[in-house]
Formats: C-alpha cells, structure tokens, sequence
DNA sequence: AATGAATGAGAATTCATTCAT
DNA sequence: TATGAATGAATTCTCATTCAT
C-alpha cells in the first residue's frame, strides 16, 4: 500500500520529475499545434500525436481541452509577471531606463508570438480564460505601470500625464504592434526589433520633463 | 417566364429591398450572438433565433458559417475604409488635425466594439479571414498613414520620424487600447473618450517639430 | 365561375395543351437532369433550371420529386409497352422475324439508355417503382414473350425449350448488355448496333428446330 | 512509447484481428441495410444500429459512408475476381467446361445477391465507384472470356464468333437475369438453379462448331 | 500510467416541400 | 398558374471525453 504523499520520498520525487517532464511536452506540443491551426481547429489527437502519446494520456494531465489552455496561459504568465523592476535603479536615466524597459517587453512579447497567436483568439472569445488572464496579468501589469508612473510624476521626472491612460497606452501600444504583426502585417514582421527605440522616440518627449530628457540611448 | 434582370422593374425592387433588409437582419444577429458567444460557439442555429427565422434561411443569404463572418467583415470594412481625408486641411495646425484625426478613429473603432469582439478572435485564427482583412483594410490603412507621415516629415511639420514605424506605432495603440479593453479593462471601457487627447498629449512632442507644436486643442 | 370539366370547352383544351407541354417540358429536363447527375443527386431546383420554371412550379404538376420518377417511368413504358406483334407474320420465317425483333428492341432500349441510367439505379433501390415498373412493363413483356415462345415451340418451329425460362433469357440478355454499356463498357456503346445479329446468330441456333433455321438474315 | 509496426507482436496480432471483425461487423450490417433500403436511403446510423455500435465508430473504420460502399465493393472483388480458369482442363469437352464455368458463375452472381442489390444501384449512378468496378472487374473479366472464346475458335472448337461480342453477350446475359430478378421477378427467383443449363442448352448450339458438341451435361 | 477504440452529443448543411404574393 | 423565399426535418460527420485493458 502506497503511503501518503510525502515529498521526500524519492521514488514520489521521481514521479513527480516525471509527470512534470509530460506536462511540459503535452504543453509543448499543444504550443506548436495551436500556434499552427488555432485552438478550435486544433483537435486533442492533433496535439497527443505531435506530442507522441496517446490522445487519453492527456486527460491524465489536463482535465479537458480548455484546462490545456489554461495550462498554457499559465506558462505565458510566468514570463510575464516577472517584470524586471519598474523601479529607477539608482542613477538610471529615465530615458534610459524606459528604453531598457520596452527593450525588455519587446522581447518577451514577441518571443512569445507563437503562443500569443495560439491564445489571444480564445483569450477574446472565452470569457472566463479571459477574466484569469486579466485578473492574473492585466491588472497586476496595469497596477504596476501606474504605480511607477505616478512615480516619476511625483518626482518631477514625468510630465502631469494621467497615469492610468499613460501605463493603458504603453502596454496598449506594444499589444496592438503585436495584434498588427500577428494579422500579417510583414513589416513588422520583419522590423519589430526597431520598435523599442522607435516607440521610445515616439513618447519620450510627451512623456518626461523637459529636464529629464537628456536621453543617453544606444 | 422570368423576365431579365431588370433594375427599374418595381418588383424586382422591392424584392431586392427585401432581400437587403433580410441580409441586414442576419448580420444584425450574427454580430450579436458572435460578439457575446464567439465566433465558434455561436451555432447557426443560435444566428438563426436571435434573427427570429429558419436555420435554412440563413443560407439562402450566405453560403455557410464563414462566409457571414465575411459578411460582417465587409460591414466593418465600410466603416474603416472611409477614413475621413489625411491631408491637412488647409490652415489647420498639425496638432489640431491630429486630435480631430484621432477622435474620428477612435470614435469609428469603439462604435465597432462588439462587432470587432465578434471579428478580431476569428480574424487572428483563420488565415483566409485574416489576409482578405489585412489587404482590404490595414495594408491600405497603413500606406496612407505612411504617407501622410512622410509629407509632414517633408514639409518640416514632423520631425524626421520612420513613417513606417511610426504609422505601425499609432495605429498599434489604437488597436491595442481596444484590445486591452476587449480583454476587460473597465477602465478603457469607462474612459475611453478621454483617449484621443491622452494620445495626442503623448504623442505629439515626440511627433512634430517645436515649431509645429503650437497646440490648440480642447 | 368556371364551369366542370368539359373537355369540348376550347378553353379548357387549350389548358390542357399547355398544362401537358409543361409536363413534357419538365419531364425532358427531368430526363436530362437525372440522366447526368442520377435521381438522387439530382435536386428539385436542378430540374426547374433546366427547364426554366420556378421550384414550386413542378408542384404543379407532380405532386413530389418521386412522382417526377412515376412520369419518366410512364413514358418508358408507353415506348416498352407496344412492342410490334410478336405473332410471326404469314409467311416470315422464324429467323428473320426473331432477327426484326431483336433489332427493334435494341433500338427501343439504346434510344433510351439516358432515361435508363436515370431510372434503373432508383428501380432497383426503391420498392414502390420497382414494384410498379415490374407489374406494368416486365410482367406483360414476359408474357408475352413466354406465349410466342410457346406458341413456336407448338407449331414445331422451336425446339422445346422451357418457355420461361428462354424469354427471361433474352430479355434479360438485351437488358444485361445495356448495363454493361451503363456500367462504362465502350466496346458496346461503339458497336451496340451489332448487337441484334450477333445475339441472333447466337440464339438462333439453339432456339430453332434444324428445319426452320433457314436463316434469311442480311 | 508506442512501439512500430510488428506483425509478430502477440498484441498487435489481436488488435488486428478485433479490427477486422469490426470492419466485418459493420461491412455486414451495411449489406443487410443497403440491401433492404438501398444506399441513399439507408442512413449511417441504419448501419451502426444493425452492427449494434455507435455512429461515430463507423467512421474509425471508413472515411465516410461511400467508403463503406467500396468496402463492400472490394468484398464483391474479392468474389468475382477469381474466376475458375477458363482454360480447357485436358480432356474435358467444350460443352462440359461451359456448363460447369456457368454453374460457378450463376452460383457466384446469386450468392451475392444481396450485396449486388445495395451496389448496383449506386454503381449505376455513382460515376466513380462505377470506374472503379469497371476496371477492377468488369474489364479484365471481359479480357478473359474474350481470350478463351478466341482460343476456342482457333482451337476449332467454336464457330468463328465474334469474340468481343460474344463475351459481352455471355456476361450480360447472366447480369441481365440477375438484374431482372433483382427487379421483382419471381420466377427467377425461384428457379434460378436451372439457369446454367437452359443457359447452355440455349447457346452452346450456336457457340460451338458442329463436332464439338457432343454434350455430356446432366 | 498509458492506450486508443468506442461513444454520442452536437453542428453545419442540404433540399423537398409549402405557401403568400 | 407561376414564383421563389422560407421552412425545418433529416443526415453526415467531427471530436472531446470515457474507460476497459
């Protein structure tokens, strides 16, 4: 008779290695094959035949076909929620510091335009995926952006903007890049590197103070 | 004997009416049952009762399912594709045109919201859907905002900004903002008229040239 | 108040010359449409293109898709039905008689072969038709033939063979070399005009006693 | 992991033989259903509830319901396709070898009676199931009688028929009494039995040349 | 845990037929 | 009588999910 969970047993550690190692190639695999054909389009057997397993092995690990998609929401928040710290380190430009920021978004947002591709159609469809993610990712985003406006607001390095619609306007921007390249918009595609200095370019102005704008961008 | 098509004959008139107001009517629903269950899970059925006739109706009007997504798309496209001139009307000061340009969009894009719920999920999953949308309406939408960004960077107005990106960056936000809302930020949805101006108070610093900034705005 | 029937009121002859034109009119697209598509994948709205009408019009005059069937069927059978005496003729020696008919049938069944691709798939399938079609055209013909046979064999000019069995023989030979060529035989459909002395030359002789075998064939 | 394709795998071998029982299961419950009701009017669930599975099972099994046509189509193959040499064994006389090869060919055509009322239909209507059944076995079936009877007539042993003919004539003249009975015709039906002799008493007369004719039938 | 055959609810689509004009 | 839009029953097929092995 097994006994109790007890994480220090190793054979239950083991277990545990592995059940891990195939959640992450059903993830895997659900990644690839929604990206390609789009969630609905997907089939359960698409995906267990691109992960080389059985099409019942899944529902040993999911519980249904949209839990698959949480699960991968889930991966997609943990690149997310770890925004490196919006606070201005020390001596940092602002300028400099938001080039960095964007830099930084720029990268996890595209790196993930697989999965944005795969998710945001259903994230936009499915109300309740839709309140996980914004009450897991939005808000606590949106929150954060605010905070670290008002912020530079407060000590004279931003202009008055409203930080609310400022922060909304900035993550909304990024979004609405990536919205565009994933609707076939080719160069984009091609150019999205640029577009954190472009965007910086574009805001800094509106947003710094005049005496804050000493930008010591690449 | 069925007589030729003949537009002046009043009967085939009133039969066209007939079958435009019918169009309109399953559209009308479809917008709605898309908008509030998605794309996918709305059923032909549902379209069907909410229009208050036969499921078969439906396809005496559109061959299938999809073929009314495009139907609503080519809705939205009449709304899009008149965006209202670019050219700087006469006297008006770049940023006056701006702000004035930007509540038009805005105004188009958020009068459109539950059509583009209905669209957008579908827009990003189908491919088909998606390139007859962006050749009919973002390619477009995009080389005109290139060139009106070029002529101002020409005329001196603008400062030397990348048209391209500059465009992709300003129709991004738009786009993005709606998305962001579209997701369930209540604070777009409840602000969202505050919009243009945010925008234009962001933007154009980094946009225009100081000596073009003289702004008269609200 | 139209008066009752009266078929020496020309108006009401008239009428009825139109209404059986249309009839005829819809049973040749009728012929035509199922002919190239079959019974089944043949649609109401097929048949009334071909002619020219509306849908509801061939309700008119059949009162369902089946009945469309009944008409194809009577007309085939106003062809089969009046097959020239089978009595031989005077003094028409059995050979040449037997060589005329064979030659008059093929004739009657190739001419229809179109009507017969239409009508044999949905023959054997449906119950109702076959029975109908069985009762009024095999039966009789069968008969018929059963009783010249007979009537051969009593005057000694045939051998004695079973009368049944012989003219189920023949007919269904005719009947088989015409589904062979259905069936996509193109050595029938080039040289189906052979069939009538090649058939003969083969029956003739176990069919006839020695001493009326006399053959006067071309 | 699933292991590959091993013929000796014990349960591999099982799974095999479970799912061809299944296809057989369904393959006969599709005769007795298109038998009785014929193709277009038996509905899949027809089959699946005569098989005694689920609809959806069916479809593990074959892509779609003309699918389960051809399957039975191959079965019928299966059948007609090897046909008892047609050379002349050693001594054996003309008239001998042609009533036992109708004997077989008459028993082959009725066994499958039933399969051949819920194909013909379709073959006849169905343009490439049609093909299909023409040159798989109409075609080489024709092949082989046309090359026997010529080898009789260069062997003297039949008259100078003409070959092409006169296989058609042999092959309709079985497919033509199996289509009438198929029609309705009882007396076939009942005394079908006797057909390959009547058959024979009718044409070896006119098929073979004088002194090949000493029959020793029954 | 893994498998994959079986399941059957559910959806899109077709089309014979009706009927108001 | 002719029309053809509207109807909705009926059918095929898909696929998420279950479960015996």
């Amino acid at each position: 008779m097994p006994v109790a969970n007890d994480p220090t047993d190793p054979i239950q550690a083991i277990q545990a290695q592995l059940a891990a190692a195939r959640r992450t190639q059903i993830l895997d695999a659900a990644t690839r094959v929604f990206a390609s054909k789009g969630f609905n389009r997907a089939t359960i057997r698409d995906v267990a035949r691109d992960a080389g397993i059985a099409d019942g092995t899944i529902y040993n690990y999911f519980a249904n076909k949209t839990d698959l998609l949480f699960g991968l929401l889930d991966r997609l928040n943990d690149t997310e929620r770890r925004p490196t710290s919006l606070a201005l380190a020390g001596d940092a430009s602002v300028a400099g510091f938001f080039r960095a920021y964007l830099r930084e978004r720029v990268e996890a947002l595209w790196s993930n335009a697989d999965l944005l591709r795969a998710i945001l159609p259903e994230l936009l469809a499915n109300p309740d995926l839709r309140a996980r993610y914004f009450d897991e990712v939005i808000a606590p985003t949106m929150a954060l952006g605010e905070g670290a406006i008002q912020a530079l607001v407060s000590a004279g390095q931003a202009r008055d903007v409203d930080a609310a619609l400022t922060a909304r306007t900035l993550a909304g921007a990024l979004l609405g890049l990536m919205v565009l390249q994933l609707l076939g918009d080719q160069t984009l595609a091609a150019r999205w590197r640029e577009i954190p200095d472009a965007l910086a370019d574009l805001l800094l102005p509106g947003l710094t103070t005049p005496d804050a704008t000493r930008d010591d961008a690449s």
